[in-house]
DNA sequence: TATGAATGAGTATTCATTCAT
DNA sequence: GATGAATGAATACTCATTCAT
């Protein structure tokens, strides 16, 4: 991640004590942006969760949008750990591209899914905040580079003309599908409910029969 | 669409110059949806630039919500409309399941981006206001059934063992991927950007592939 | 009752039609006053529940403020008369000053009861509106020359130095209690509860006894 | 009184910056209550004359309601210690229950007239508010008690077959009289004017010749 | 005369940000 | 550094009154 691009104004503190309280702030504000929603939660709501004085928020971050930035920054870091990590399993398990399609659909969406709660209000965010769309879209891509380069080792077995697009094309299918089904952005209402697994299921099918399938 | 069970307390007016200034206010608060977003405009700007005092509005609108949700009642009035035009004439065009399945991509991504410029706000409020999820859902059900209906007019082309599920997750993933696409409820960052054409046409291949392929 | 000076400006219709719809103004603004509180109604209710058109309340009435003195003035009058009639009654049929106390206490209790739901919140506006205030002192007036009147009737019985006084003095006693009682002004927190029968009794005890008693 | 259960949600600062600008929202409301009556003062009001931003006043106080709902607090404390004192006094200066009745009077009579200006609106208040209500009774009934007590402390001159509910409407009785002359709740149109004294007078006369009637 | 749509000043309340201590 | 009291602009909403039809 670029996270010199990216980075919200922060004064990170090394000490204990300091970092402490540092630490407890992004806590409560992970907390509250989940029980209160991306847009529904307030500095004073941080200080009394956190057990911080709001000057010592103004101390840290040049502002509130500055904190759900670093917020997401966190976030973003162990959700894109996870998901490299699902991914590499995936492809060391997977001896052709009929196997690993299913897997890489499979670390996608539970990846994803374990980390809903948070990703929905901050995708929610992303909608005003242009940084914290902007991060969210680096994290995107990353996962993107590690799906696609995932599906490229088995590139031999694609049928499609231009195997780069096809495996592009897959990727932005899949994390649309999941991302709606999970609410991302929308809100809590999964257009699906109970039907995950078909979800699942059926992308995987369509994926592996669209690479597949010879171009013409 | 359940127009008795959705519809916000509004008060129409039929006299010409009743009927102007409640255009208006919708005209106006529809452009404003527009230009700052879902969440941020307010009640005084509609009256500015609707020429309408904030008093006219509360005697047609029970609340800010009630303006926003019958604005949505009119959008979507319109886009269910083009897109059922636009489906139907696909399903009349087409002979085959092949040949359907590229023409009801276009429909429904072309209806959704001709449209996008107000869906997208109203998606980004269907986050806090419960009718309008509901209103959104309801619109979504019937492009659903629509593209459903068409594709299952070549049931006997589609070799997956559960035709209906089949098409349900066509309809599923294609409208995620648009959606997505035009950053319904993300912001106006489209992921893609000059690859419409791309999209389309390999959401296409995909349905159709993953149609045409036997289930085992 | 000193209607000339207390009449707020209202045009009484004499016609039919026109007198039809300004009585439905009336008991509208009258169940209004006694179900949503003398400050807490609107003319828009007065309009919907009375089936009139606001700009006919506004045809007959100067102001809003005009509306409830004309209301007022009905209930007064009913309130004066029927107060007038019981405490005649209480005159006639009683022979002996210790006869005729616990009547009039009767009488002025039970009157009040009576119209308790319409003079709570005509008291509650006498605060605001001086016009109020002012022709509820003029109730207040004629029911206080009935009562001293007939208990002046046996001055003889009176032991008092100044039986004027005394009797002017057990009026105000006793409309004081009861009116406190009843919640007049003040909610409909009656102070007593269950103890009416309680509060008439002492009161018709201590009337009797401080005017039987010698002054000295 | 039950501050632990009437008590508005209030922070009271202790450093003497803060406590002056919360002294000043007090007073200043006490003012307004005063000048502009119970229902027709606004917290911008408040601001303006106590020289402190609304923001503030929200800092201290949940809403306008808890605002008035403190002033209220330090009024009836004030109030209660003073009537306390003076039912005390009126207690130890009179030796029997013909020298004391006349004291009561004077005291609740003296004690509630000091404190008009501002029992008058909250009074008021109390018509809207139940908290106001409930702690405006909560006050009237220590008051009660200590006059009843006072009054039973010679119980062996009441010639009443019940001294407890004798001794319980004189003092009903009483504070209704000396309420309504005050134009609590009404408006400010004192019934009496000028006779005050006849008010005090009489009524302990009333109040005395009650308690030693017999009862048959 | 009757109508009821239109007006708009006015109210309570919120909350990110500042700054004196 | 840390604190949290203070700020005040901004927002949704109300309702008596007016006036064009």
């Amino acid at each position: 991640m670029e996270e010199a691009h990216l980075a919200p104004s922060v004064r990170v503190p090394r000490q204990g004590r300091s970092k402490a309280s540092y630490e407890r702030m992004l806590v409560a504000a992970e907390e509250l942006l989940v029980t209160k929603g991306g847009e529904a939660f307030t500095l004073s709501e941080v200080s009394r969760l956190g057990q911080v004085s709001i000057g010592s928020i103004y101390c840290r971050f040049e502002s509130k949008d500055a904190l759900v930035q670093s917020v997401q920054l966190r976030v973003l870091d162990r959700v894109d750990t996870r998901m490299l990590t699902q991914v590499v399993a995936a492809r060391e398990a997977a001896g052709s591209l009929l196997a690993i399609v299913p897997l890489l659909v499979e670390a996608v969406a539970e990846t994803l899914r374990e980390h809903a709660p948070l990703l929905r209000p901050l995708m929610q965010r992303a909608t005003h905040d242009p940084i914290v769309a902007q991060t969210g879209k680096a994290s995107y891509a990353s996962t993107a580079a590690a799906v696609r380069s995932a599906l490229l080792a088995h590139r031999a077995e694609i049928r499609q003309d231009d195997p780069e697009r096809a495996v592009d094309s897959c990727f932005r299918v899949l994390y649309a599908a999941i991302a709606r089904y999970l609410g991302f952005g929308s809100a809590k209402e999964a257009a699906w409910e109970g039907r995950w697994d078909v979800l699942k299921q059926d992308l995987g099918r369509m994926l592996a029969a669209f690479l597949m399938m010879p171009s013409a």
